[in-house]
DNA sequence: CTGAAAGCGCTTACAG
DNA sequence: CTGAAAGCGCTTACAG
């Protein structure tokens, strides 16, 4: 009892734990190759209706399950996806994560998560993941970096590879969301209300998605102005950095965009630790939604994204979609929420 | 160059664009065998260094990686544990995906994440993850339903299955914390600030989790005095409605211990739409740090336990323990962060 | 309508 | 010191 483990050892037949399809095949007195097909319903059979019964009943007694890898051999398809993201932590990367489940389990796939940092590493991790043909796909949520890029170009020579979040590059393809569209509506907002200093809290300087959230903060500004631009990182502490830098520059934004939630967060720390009252003195929105937004003091107004349904699409596109698909998902559109973060300025 | 994709494809020897075991032993000039017998470091070898040499060269310039549904098949042993966890986005869960990355990566092997609602839903899911020789172990972070336990009881039939973060089962092994002892030392905190009136807002009821925090709140209160606990759920809605049941109540707390930094976040936004002051007139700690709590306002006081080192050693014991493993990790020991959340009550 | 056989890419006793 | 061969559990042309 402690080692009911089951693990499939014996040799022809299976008399391990783990029955096989030689064991269904021998209760149903049948061959193999005919429960095979019977159990992967091969249309071209036309079995008598009492064979397939036995067959049937046969692989349920024995809770048969067919062995992932054998198929896997045999098939030359691993039937599980790869996700790289480089923080698990993130909320964001939480929703892109949970959308492509949701895409795998209703195909009957499973997910292989790993760290970007970790492939990057050069120990043999890449190859583990990407070389080994444990996968069918990789997607692929940067940070921003070279090696992102890098990496995922060289993971599409092996294997269909999937940006997420991010532009095509010219080897790999892409699913990403309307950030810009996100961000202009995110400073409309702002300017409705009657801002004009309105500062941008980017993250990763250079990074692609940095870079398209900062052209809808300057499309909706209409300015190339710097003075309100600050770019470090995607955590909570580079937010808290940042907006502590765009304070001490002394051009006194009376509103932030920070481009994602978590930035936001840190940003409104750093404000109220300056005794700044938020909205009163500053309004704070920010890109994405999450519990965290809801339950910040004061709530965030955010833009919505539907991150879950671009993980969910990037699973079906990467394995359904041979060449270099492109993706920008636009349904539904970027959405407001307006909670307590942001009112008119001062006066 | 669109279509790289390298499938091994291919009768005897892979044409296909993967390499091979046999195409670096035609290369080189030996066998397969031997190439696999050195490829793997096989000790009982005494191969000339010069073909020894021959073979890692063949295997480097072909880029040979092996295949791993192979090796699987072959070893019995799938290279991979699966994760189970109830929602991606709460940090604590992210910390010990993390950890357990962090183990699985630096022995060579592979994580398989998991949703457990999905496994429960009665679909193929359970018997895709469980069932088809992916996984060598199987770790499952309950959310505290029943399904969890059972779940994971009907896995370690199959495969070697480790709950986390939660008491052991009489059929499945378990790695938790010193839960306890983390309650009690927020309590004690909270008791040395002057406080008496303090409440506790639990998880979900029942669960193994939120049984074992109030346990230590009850031990450093000395009182089974229910009118101060509330549990519900462990989402940070949870939390806040909660909160909200406390202060319905009119027993008027001084302070609160969440059961974890979620609720707690929760809870400080119920506490703040109500005008109360925090700390001046109520303090809040909570169980778990996490990038939230630093950048929470007020910063949140919490109780750090070793989630990163659970998740590694979680990887361990799941692979190397062959029993029935049971471990409450006290090292390093719950360790009180005192940050603006608390002080000592008005008067 | 069903079976026997080959083969997916490895590893490992067993010979030599 | 190295090779030939069996076999892990499947799927699928190919016979009959």
């Amino acid at each position: 009892m402690a080692d009911g483990r089951g693990s499939r050892t014996g040799t022809s037949g299976g008399r391990g734990s783990t029955p096989g399809l030689a064991d269904v095949a021998r209760r149903a007195g049948v061959s193999v190759g005919l429960v095979s097909r019977i159990l992967n319903g091969d249309s071209t059979l036309r079995t008598r209706a009492e064979t397939r019964e036995q067959v049937l009943a046969a692989a349920r007694e024995l809770n048969y399950v067919p062995h992932g890898a054998a198929r896997a051999l045999r098939l030359a398809r691993a039937g599980a996806v790869g996700l790289v993201v480089h923080d698990v932590s993130n909320p964001i990367h939480a929703e892109i994560i949970e959308g492509a489940q949701e895409a795998l389990a209703s195909s009957g796939q499973v997910l292989l998560l790993a760290n970007a940092r970790e492939l990057a590493d050069g120990g043999r991790a890449f190859d583990r993941l990407v070389g080994e043909g444990r996968i069918d796909g990789l997607l692929w949520q940067g940070g921003g970096f070279d090696f992102d890029t890098a990496l995922a170009a060289r993971a599409s020579r092996t294997l269909p590879t999937l940006l997420v979040n991010s532009r095509p590059l010219a080897e790999v393809g892409s699913v990403r969301l309307q950030d810009e569209q996100a961000a202009e509506c995110a400073v409309e907002h702002l300017r409705e209300l009657g801002h004009e200093r309105i500062g941008f809290l980017g993250g990763r300087p250079g990074s692609d998605l940095s870079e398209r959230r900062k052209a809808g903060y300057r499309t909706a500004m209409g300015t190339e102005d710097e003075a309100f631009v600050v770019e470090q990182e995607w955590d909570a502490t580079a937010g808290y950095a940042a907006m502590g830098e765009l304070l001490a520059r002394g051009t006194q934004p009376t509103a932030v965009l920070a481009a994602n939630i978590v930035l936001g967060t840190g940003a409104l720390a750093a404000a109220r630790e300056r005794g700044i009252r938020v909205p009163e003195e500053l309004s704070v929105v920010t890109i994405h939604d999450a519990w965290s937004a809801a339950h910040a003091w004061p709530p965030l107004t955010t833009v919505r994204l539907p991150l879950r349904a671009m993980g969910r699409r990037a699973v079906e596109l990467v394995l359904d979609e041979p060449g270099r698909p492109e993706l920008v998902l636009a349904d539904p559109p970027p959405e407001l929420l307006v909670r307590a973060s942001t009112a008119p300025p001062a006066d």
